[in-house]
DNA sequence: CATGAATGAGTTTTCATTCAT
DNA sequence: TATGAATGAAAACTCATTCAT
């Protein structure tokens, strides 16, 4: 009994779940490589967990990398976290703004412009992937983090408030809609409600679990159509 | 978003002392006093900071106490979120099943019906506290504590589901809504979804930059009325 | 949702493995008859678990009464292991002298009293009961409880000594074992080592795995016989 | 017994320093040179105090580390008891094998194996080290860590009774011992029981009250001689 | 005498962060 | 640039002991 020694299996390297290649691959990237496969495990692990419960091993451990490596690029948990919300909100941005300008240069009847735009909406909600991971995190963490719910407020919310509205202008100048349809504050926020909704509604009770979408859709359409409708007479 | 971690707000300083009584003397309470202050205690804190970030100190500090007797009455962190949601919970349901029973026992029109529906719902967004800590909890932690999952979607969803439904028979059997609105599938969620996203907003933009519920409710109103209406054709 | 109701599961009350009889009979005992009873407890507690793995509550739980109730006897858990290991101690010792009486009233050979010695020893490691507890105790925390140690060696292994000795003795004095047998110092520790062994390997092992008493009684005194025999010329 | 827990003798002043290095530098070891530091210092720690009585602190100060790097080898203070007792295991059973060779390979009589068999068990008992702090934790744990009494059993106790039984059966079939020596059952545990036993005397009472060993060794070989010889008619 | 709620000083365990290699 | 061993401060959890009832 000269050497105690090392025992393996209870030994080291617990959670390593890389992602990325072989060792010898993941040598080595430039800063503008590295940076985004961060993010990416960042916005993945935040969303997951929170930001008290995400741990910065597994976010290394999604990249692929060590964890130190982190500290190379980001100075902190908290900087982590706002730099992947920046990063996430930028294209997040243009896309809504993608949107927004696909909407505003259709031709068509304003009833056309708003299954349009309801179309667009619900799709954002099928979509999986990064948006899903922030609206996550903008849920959970807007109180604690007020950019996220700058971010929220301004490029989200007024945003596709703004959209709404044009869209009900174009109705009521067409004679499609009721003039009303114009003036009612509240308005926009309620069309768009039940879209934003079945996101929330996924987030909480899993794809499975959570009201089709396809059934709200053409529910929500129907309800929206009827209910602007300038000949309607409630 | 400049410094990252939004100031720890109240908290901070070192966990506030008591709550009520005089720090001085060692109040003896009964279990069946004391375990519901400690659950309060646990709701807010959980509710404020999520699973991960709560700390068992600051629960302990909230509800007056010492650290270790949390213990005394559950036996970890998770228990006592588990308890907590269970509190919580009875009384949101007692809570939910009293809107239904008052909704259900009005007579009048399918209109007043569904206005008082309305208001219903959106007096419980108005309302502060537990219920906004336990849908803050909801959204939170559902994927982490299927619990929240399943009281959601049995509890609160389902329900409400239910009750809406039957507004809407009512008034296709009256002939004041169309006979289209008991056929379609999804109706149901999307007339509910602005009022619960207006809570979602309340939480993510707090009470004074989320759009004003007394504007979403009148629209909202408006738009159903008229949306349902039998004698509407878009 | 007025008042959180206290979880009923959760809450308090977890190990009570009490062995008193229901809640009424078990109060208001003199002194003269609790202690032995929670000293009983007590030796069951630090024997089974060590005195640093002994919890206090346990051995309230062991004695059917409350924690608190302890302090009112002793006034701490070392003070608790003391008394236990004194209280323990006396009767322990007791049997012994006794035991030493029976074997020096002997009268018969040398042989049966070395028979008769060693059937006593066996019979010592065949019980069950508070001096297996006592052993325990004493092999585990002797470094950290001198009077543990003392007792063991003034009281156990010196006692011992001396009647194994005698038993020499008198074999020598009557020409049934060579004369070596008294003036080879370390003789009478291997001559009684066997059985205390036995009774260290049923700690270790536990009563099944150890080897069989019988068969080690039996080749014990066979070996002892032959070897110690006037007659014998290796 | 007067001031119960006998003085924490070395490691009360506060944990003592390192063991070797400057205390200065942070020293980068590679795992296989940290892990048996760890499980030496655990070693000792756990023999000394027992597993309940261990802290993790103080293991960490044996080997000179922060508390913190032993989680990062091993998962929790079970998991290292148990990496310890296999690691101790592993040489343990390597220097018994050894053992067992060395008697096996002898030439001679039996009777100058026998007094080789009984030098060499005398010979570990006389050794201080890993061996002691071994069968402390055995005798000390067995009960709560099923590993350890395995161990004991299959490879300490089974090795050691048939390296006694091959001996005997030499003996036997040179005519030096007495036939039933490899007839009775039992016969061998009560031949390697004094040596055993004297391990454990030194346990209980330190080295300097313990049975002088040399006394005892003489005076067993020499009843043992004696006991098994062919010619020895009792 | 008796209870068990309450405390507080540890102990184990976790993890962001640093730094030797 | 990259690693992961190492640290330290904090958080979860335990338990002997106290004390209101």
């Amino acid at each position: 009994m000269t050497g105690m020694p090392a025992t393996d299996d209870a030994a080291a390297g617990q959670m390593q779940e890389q992602r990325g290649a072989d060792p010898e691959t993941r040598r080595r990237l430039a800063p503008a490589e590295r940076t985004p496969q961060i993010l990416e495990a960042a916005l993945e692990e935040f969303a997951e967990r929170g930001y008290a419960g995400a741990r910065m091993a597994a976010v290394a451990a999604r990249a692929g990398i060590a964890k130190g490596l982190i500290y190379h690029y980001f100075p902190s948990k908290a900087a982590l976290l706002q730099a992947t919300v920046r990063a996430c909100t930028q294209p997040a941005f243009e896309e809504l703004e993608q949107a927004e300008r696909r909407v505003a240069g259709m031709s068509g009847s304003a009833r056309d412009l708003l299954a349009a735009l309801i179309e667009v909406a619900y799709a954002r909600v099928r979509k999986e992937g990064r948006e899903r991971h922030l609206l996550r995190l903008i849920v959970t963490e807007a109180e604690h983090f007020p950019e996220l719910a700058r971010f929220y407020r301004e490029e989200v919310l007024s945003r596709a408030t703004a959209v709404v509205r044009a869209v009900l202008r174009a109705g009521v100048a067409s004679g499609e809609f009721a003039p009303e349809a114009v003036e009612t504050p509240g308005l926009a926020e309620v069309i768009m409600a039940p879209a934003m909704m079945a996101s929330v509604w996924r987030m909480i009770l899993g794809e499975a679990d959570a009201p089709a979408l396809e059934r709200m859709q053409a529910a929500h359409l129907d309800l929206l159509l009827k209910g602007l409708a300038a000949s309607c007479k409630p």
